[in-house]
DNA sequence: GCCTCACTCATACGTTCGTTTGAATCATTC
DNA sequence: GAATGATTCAAACGAACGTATGAGTGAGGC
């Protein structure tokens, strides 16, 4: 049907631009030619150049999310008190897993993770919804339980670390390569190194309060 | 005298905006306009929008830069096999403290390097000098040297984790605060954590290869 | 055959952007 | 006090932006 072909090459080419050059660095005009599309067919599919990042956003945050709060469940199935390394494994995995086919090991999808959760415009609160919070919320309730000793506040900054790790890490593809390292690496590689850094930065003796 | 006022006054301004709103959702007019200045006044003093940015960036980033530097050199005066936690507060330390006064726990300089860093337009790489890129390299020296098991590899996305971590934290601001936990938390604090968080990350033993 | 509906199309609207221009103003020097 | 060089000013330029409009297209139902 040409309808959803239409829908789904704006939303790939929307993906690829908004990764590349950010939401305000891509014109919906660059978006519709990459796709092949009239320029007004934004406006008809989506309503809005914000609403088609809110789409872009939901379909490639969603995937993660679920594989998320899926690898919670399996694990406090098992015990309410999992170690730490699993804990971490099934919150941050997820962010290297869940890459969609054709990514430059998940270096593109990050660059967009990044772009949502970094612009300042007050309209790109709305491009997430709430299912990543109600996960959030989950992984902080387990991990305050194996880390007993942790303030409230000193485990939110730990649990943002965590992200930033992830998050960031691939995002450095914009910069001048390192020295003597290309990056992004390969991204097994990556996903170990990342849950050796992390599990054991959350491992690590609170601080007295 | 006027013509340092004008452009002082421009360069706080834009400051200001740029870690507010990012470097394209803030135009030379509302930087002007802030400034009280005329809309010519960033032409005939920086010459263009781009190269305003640069010298912001440049007196933002300058003192870290030679904070991160000094403390390497005070730390390898000492010895030439420092502890991992003092390598990792003379690296991350100045990213807490190098912080201009007024600033909101320094949570405003954060989100301007973090726009530096992470805007995707090619014009921003050189918002930054190579003396960053020395200082890096410096310190990755140090670090391997104490940490003789890693990989470069894997020493490099350490580093790289050393930055998002202090860097991104205080990002979170864009976002709706943590329940139960506003952020950015008292500069004070998440310093300590940040240093306890990396100290920890950067000490983990390496992945064999 | 024709109506309906979903969709695509070329085009235009109004706004905002970064930059430029040339005259006006100011401080300083001789 | 005139000349000079640096700075500020109001105004305008052309380009690019997001969005809206109304006609056009084609398949499916009656």
């Amino acid at each position: 049907m040409a309808t959803t072909d239409t829908r789904t090459q704006i939303l790939d080419a929307a993906e690829h631009l908004f990764a590349e050059h950010g939401y305000r660095g891509t014109s919906v005009r660059a978006i519709t030619q990459r796709a092949g599309a009239n320029l007004a067919a934004v406006g008809y599919h989506f309503g809005s150049k914000s609403e088609l990042m809110a789409a872009v956003a939901r379909r490639v945050v969603e995937p993660i999310t679920a594989a998320q709060c899926a690898g919670l469940d399996k694990l406090l199935a098992r015990t309410p008190d999992p170690p730490v390394s699993e804990l971490v494994e099934a919150f941050a995995g997820p962010l290297f897993d869940e890459m969609p086919a054709g990514d430059e090991g998940g270096a593109r999808t990050s660059r967009l993770i990044v772009t949502i959760l970094s612009d300042p415009a007050e309209e790109a609160r709305s491009w997430t919804g709430p299912a990543e919070d109600s996960v959030r919320d989950r992984y902080f309730a387990a991990f305050a339980r194996v880390l007993p000793g942790l303030s409230p506040e000193e485990l939110w900054f730990r649990m943002r670390g965590i992200f930033a790790v992830t998050a960031v890490d691939r995002l450095q593809v914009h910069q001048q390569p390192s020295p003597g390292c290309e990056s992004p690496v390969a991204g097994d590689a990556a996903r170990q190194w990342a849950l050796t850094f992390l599990t054991a930065a959350m491992s690590a003796p609170p601080n007295e309060t």
